[in-house]
DNA sequence: TCAGTTCTGGAGCTGACACTCCAATCGCGC
DNA sequence: GCGCGATTGGAGTGTCAGCTCCAGAACTGA
């Protein structure tokens, strides 16, 4: 059962539109003030809409942070396309690479990764949140774990590699770099941690 | 300039002693709920301090979270020893993973990594406590960095590698080993990404 | 057109939070 | 001992959070 089938019995058209100017208020503020440091004032006014509203779409704030966590799932996801899926190369994981450092510069590596930060915040206190977000990370992981797979059936890894867990690895690689790039404002972190990883998938290779 | 040296101006034993029961405190309640969650109220009973205590000893609740940092950061490094500093041989690599696997076992893989969540929790919206956090961060990277740097001193590392650079990239995988575990509720993620780092870095030893 | 539902505005409630204030007590240094 | 600053207790304050409620407007389907 997703956060969105928990809200919304029955949405017009421009119901819908509300719903998501909400949502995309929220994720926005979520991302750069923290959820507990966003206040359902806070979306009200940027999404410019009455408190009835916010309580009309959502039960209460859980159920938009759970919107939220699927908002920003799913917009994570797609600014890696078109390259998640298609690891299967390198020269893919290279590219893959550069686009996620890139990001990151343009974000002045403010932020880090919201649904890592999310998950930070609210695994402990909200275990729907957690669970959500772990689905997030496992979208993600496939993603990543696809290409390798496919890198490992076709011979190009060693016979003895696990793609699965060299996947996970990765990913997890992926979020301590954005965290410390985070921290220190500087994407050298991002960046040692992904060479790293890629430079050990290429010792890998046959 | 120190959190520590913005608070306290002259302590008396006793004063000491309130003092570091309050920032005790505060620190397991934080690390359970985060600082967010974490009420001046519930640090007041979980020390058996009245209110007045606390701003006694602290100026704000940004203060007493900037003490929390500073204690946190010690209590990381020091469950490290005697490992950290001396990680110069792949022996001291894997008995350090083990223990950083352990230890999140013993906690049913709960909380994460206190400074990691810290991080992630504040470097947005309390700058000085983004920049304790860094200088935190900076020593343990130092701790991973000292050992890899004497492996390569030694000839133990390829000459073409670069020693400080790995060790921030095997910090970086560990924290997101470490998130990825408190996400999951289970120490693989932990495990693969510091099994991958490790193996990465017996691939570049001569 | 009209009934029924969805959507919106905004006043207002309740509890909780960070923080203040002042008086009383303790204990260190002389 | 004695004085004075360090320490403590706890009531109180202002603000703001999440959330409720109700009346009216807008929309949908027949």
């Amino acid at each position: 059962m997703s956060a969105e089938e928990l809200t919304a019995p029955r949405l017009t058209r421009k119901g819908r539109a509300t719903r998501d100017r909400i949502v995309a208020a929220a994720s926005e503020l979520m991302f750069l003030r923290g959820v507990a440091g966003t206040t359902t004032d806070d979306v009200q006014r940027a999404a410019g809409v009455s408190t009835s509203q916010i309580y009309h779409y959502f039960s209460d704030k859980t159920a938009l942070v759970r919107a939220v966590i699927a908002h920003q799932t799913q917009e994570v996801l797609d600014a890696q396309q078109p390259h998640l899926g298609r690891l299967d190369t390198l020269e893919a994981l290279r590219a893959w690479r550069d686009l996620l450092v890139d990001l990151q510069r343009q974000r002045q590596c403010e932020g880090g990764c919201p649904i890592g930060s999310m998950a930070s915040e609210l695994s402990e206190t909200c275990p729907e949140a957690r669970t959500d977000l772990a689905e997030g990370f496992g979208r993600w992981e496939a993603g990543i774990r696809d290409g390798l797979r496919a890198m490992h059936d076709r011979g190009d890894l060693r016979r003895d590699v696990d793609p699965d867990r060299l996947a996970l690895a990765t990913l997890a690689a992926l979020q301590g770099g954005l965290l410390l790039t985070k921290v220190r404002r500087d994407t050298a972190p991002l960046e040692a941690a992904l060479d790293a990883s890629l430079d050990h998938i290429a010792s890998l290779t046959t």
